[in-house]
DNA sequence: ACGCAAACTTGCGTACACGCACTTTTTGTA
DNA sequence: TACAAAAAGTGCGTGTACGCAAGTTTGCGT
């Protein structure tokens, strides 16, 4: 298991104060528009004071988008870990990253079109995808051995520069299409798409990265 | 040429600006310690406005971490640029970072110290080197040739994470190794040695990057 | 069941980041 | 040389981030 879970109904409620801020933050955001929202308020919206607030956001755009965002670093890990030993650790990444970064029904589509509106609030939406570096590093890890966990580190970390490359360009054409018509489609404009295009050049480096590993057997 | 410079004389003062501002930030944070330092101060000695500061840095941490950082992004970028035509692109991008990482003598020693020891100012410091990836991507799209802009944004974006990963190795046993004795060596401790062990696994990937563009000629 | 230690919450105070509207300086052009 | 447009500097006001030092809750050993 990567997930490592401590101890029970402390990390519960801290869960779910967690939850309550982000989604009250998102509501909030979206009822009145992100400039109408004041700290204050999703504090109260939550039930916490202002000050806890900020012990769990440390500004107002990462609240709101950690509702869209909310817990998909682990989920990524995961699906890394879950895929079969023998897929090529490529393939593994690429596909477990795009399987989660796909969309997830319509229920956050308002959301991701606020969002990807605001300049401020893209900027934390794409800053958020750092998030999955560590998750990332202890799969990859996994998948290594024990051997190279200073590999998987750069590994991960290149892999979320590229996720966040893909993103950058991303909610770009969403904001350059939405104002114009909306049956426009930029050619290769999809996310899935753009993240597989974008991690295609890493893909060498992990690919030598298994190799090694099975040069070098265990640890 | 790689750096592009517009024009002349708007452009020179804002840039002497910018040096005053860091150079008053990192002079007056050595002089006092940086938690007495107060934005109005490196202001006034810098002979701008409060407000004018932050239009330049959006952090305090930032202006004095800035002064040892200085320019450090175009100088990789033009090292890059300037190793010849012949040279593996891996070997370019690797060599010209070291070379630009390395301990420039005495004069920022101490900076360097109050820097390794504050956490706040070790995460701007470290942050700062994200800074690379876009001269970097123009660097490296120039030697891909003009057909793998994308390519070279994610190499660069991967090649700038991976020195965020040695900078932040390097920041975390400097904090350890100051308070106890001083003659205690970390095994391949030395920033040169740490580039290099986290840009490595990225060279399969510049490598094959570089035989691409071999394949496919100009454009 | 008890109580201590560690973790979380909270209020307060201070400094800071930044949008906005305005003034001053620089640039390109007639 | 003169002038209009663009860019940079500035003052002001508001909301925000965060250190600190309480107070409160949870976890755990005995």
């Amino acid at each position: 298991m990567v997930t490592a879970r401590r101890t029970g109904l402390r990390e519960q409620k801290k869960q779910a104060t967690r939850q309550a801020l982000r989604e009250a933050a998102l509501r909030l955001a979206l009822e009145r528009g992100p400039d109408n929202v004041r700290v204050d308020d999703i504090a109260e919206a939550a039930g916490v004071s202002p000050r806890t607030y900020n012990n769990y956001f440390s500004s107002r755009e990462q609240a709101i988008v950690a509702a869209v965002t909310a817990e998909r670093e682990s989920r990524v890990a995961a699906a890394v870990a879950a895929r079969p030993a023998g897929v090529r650790l490529a393939d593994a990444v690429i596909d477990a990253i795009v399987e989660q970064y796909t969309d997830p029904g319509e229920h956050d589509r308002d959301a991701l079109l606020l969002i990807t509106t605001r300049p401020v609030l893209r900027d934390a939406f794409v800053d958020a995808a750092a998030a999955i570096e560590h998750p990332l590093t202890d799969a990859i890890a996994d998948r290594l051995g024990g051997s190279g966990r200073d590999t998987a580190r750069v590994l991960a970390a290149s892999v979320a520069a590229a996720v966040r490359v893909a993103l950058e360009r991303w909610t770009r054409w969403t904001a350059a299409a939405s104002p114009a018509a909306g049956g426009l489609v930029v050619p290769s404009g999809s996310l899935p798409d753009l993240l597989r295009a974008a991690l295609a050049p890493l893909t060498p480096a992990l690919d030598a990265a298994e190799e090694r590993r099975a040069a070098a057997p265990e640890n």
